[in-house]
DNA sequence: CGTCACCTTGAAATTAGTCAATGGACGTGG
DNA sequence: CCACGTCCATTGACTAATTTCAAGGTGACG
């Protein structure tokens, strides 16, 4: 019975300092889904809320009406197992759906952490809906947003079914890179980087203990350096050669 | 570097003897997607072929206007990694998608092989993109699928990220009951199981060998029991704990 | 100044992987 | 019918990767 993920346990929801309604959709920040809008013309008033980090946005099973992106800050889909084990399934970033399903779902089968302070929005699945069937575009980009998705957790599913501790990190730090460089976040290859170690240990099946080895193997080797919640990577070769990528 | 799969290695695609097409979609044991066809009274006259065991049925990256439903026996996406490394990231049983995305995408980001001999029908996707976007119910049941595989995979991140290898191979056993279960394949606790170790090690994230040496411990216990090809439950209760379902 | 949350480090214990040899089942060709 | 080859499963001995346990150390903050 390994993992037990330490003190890392949910406080309850808390939508704490709420927030003002009514902005447009079109934010370049929002990424995918927000790109998605801008091309189709379409546009919410969306309700806003803020959270707390490390508090729970959504928890599982709650029913909704609502379809969330994240809109600034951190956040993850977290699976939690009866005997307190975690994991976390996917990080979520400015730009990303709560899950690309949600807009036909009633509820969702894992919670949704804040991991910095998160501002999101809310948009209404009937309408989401509704605009989908009208214009079969815009059925298709959206389709494509779901893809991505399930592609996604394959990706992690090679990364836990077939990596060592190492790539895996490796990966994870490449491909939160990318990820953030499509949002216009990374600059001279170094971006915030506030995740905590026992979160990107729930995020690659290990133990915090061992991500703590593996991290100052990383660092000590040159290959990244980590200041005042900055990453950089000082050698990108070389980490996407341990990645695996090439 | 753990893990080379041995001599599992792909034989090339093999349409080998083709059959009819003009049949219709509706059999009981198309499962969940003929049920949705059936549900919304559609039907279309898919084309049908047969794959031996162990050859591709889609090679990754293929593009194709088609989308593949399993009719008869088992085949799994599997992905590849660069130094031979593999991992099966689903089975399929008869009634399941290739992919359920797949209508709504050029190809798929991963390989489709045969287990047993297979035989599937491929539905075009412009027909049924027509139909999803013609109805509104039909798209919603469309997406519950989607919903489904994507759930799906988190599940099995959960195994790989959390689970010891016990917990592993029992809840494989325990969710394929269950789906041959609702397809009507199981019978007094037992069903066919056609599953290779070197199989069942890419599913779940181990080695061959030490599949085996679980397998026979879970023989040994009296928890399970495998006779040409078919697989019984002795203990469900017992292997249900080891899963750590309640 | 004390607490708390987090990171680091060492040593020992476990889990799973590697290597290598053996044996059974099955099919094929002589 | 037998010899041979192939594919799988099994087992033992050994090694490697990761976890567990435990003890300190740091920085933020009230």
């Amino acid at each position: 019975m390994p993992r037990s993920t330490g003190t890392a346990v949910a406080r309850g929801p808390d939508l704490a300092p709420q927030t003002t309604g009514g902005l447009s959709v079109h934010e370049s920040s929002w990424g995918r889904f927000g790109k998605l809008l801008h091309q189709h013309q379409l546009s919410f008033t969306p309700v806003r809320q803020t959270v707390r980090p490390r508090r729970n946005i959504y928890v599982r099973g709650e029913v909704s009406e609502h379809t969330c992106v994240v809109c600034e800050g951190w956040a993850c889909r977290v699976a939690r197992l009866l005997d307190g084990r975690r994991q976390i399934l996917s990080l979520l970033l400015p730009g990303d759906l709560f899950s690309a399903m949600s807009p036909f779902q009633q509820s969702l089968d894992f919670y949704v952490e804040a991991i910095t302070e998160v501002r999101y929005a809310a948009i209404k699945n009937s309408e989401l809906r509704a605009k989908l069937s009208d214009a079969p575009v815009l059925l298709d980009s959206f389709m494509e947003l779901c893809a991505a998705e399930a592609n996604d957790a394959y990706q992690r599913l090679i990364d836990l079914g077939q990596r060592l501790a190492e790539e895996r990190i490796a990966l994870l730090i490449l491909q939160l890179m990318e990820r953030l460089e499509r949002r216009g976040l990374v600059h001279d290859q170094s971006f915030e980087f506030p995740l905590r170690q026992l979160q990107i240990a729930d995020a690659v099946g290990l133990t915090p203990v061992h991500v703590s080895r593996v991290m100052s193997l990383l660092r000590n080797s040159g290959l990244i350096e980590i200041q005042s919640g900055i990453l950089r990577i000082l050698d990108l070769p070389k980490l996407r050669r341990i990645g695996g990528q090439r």
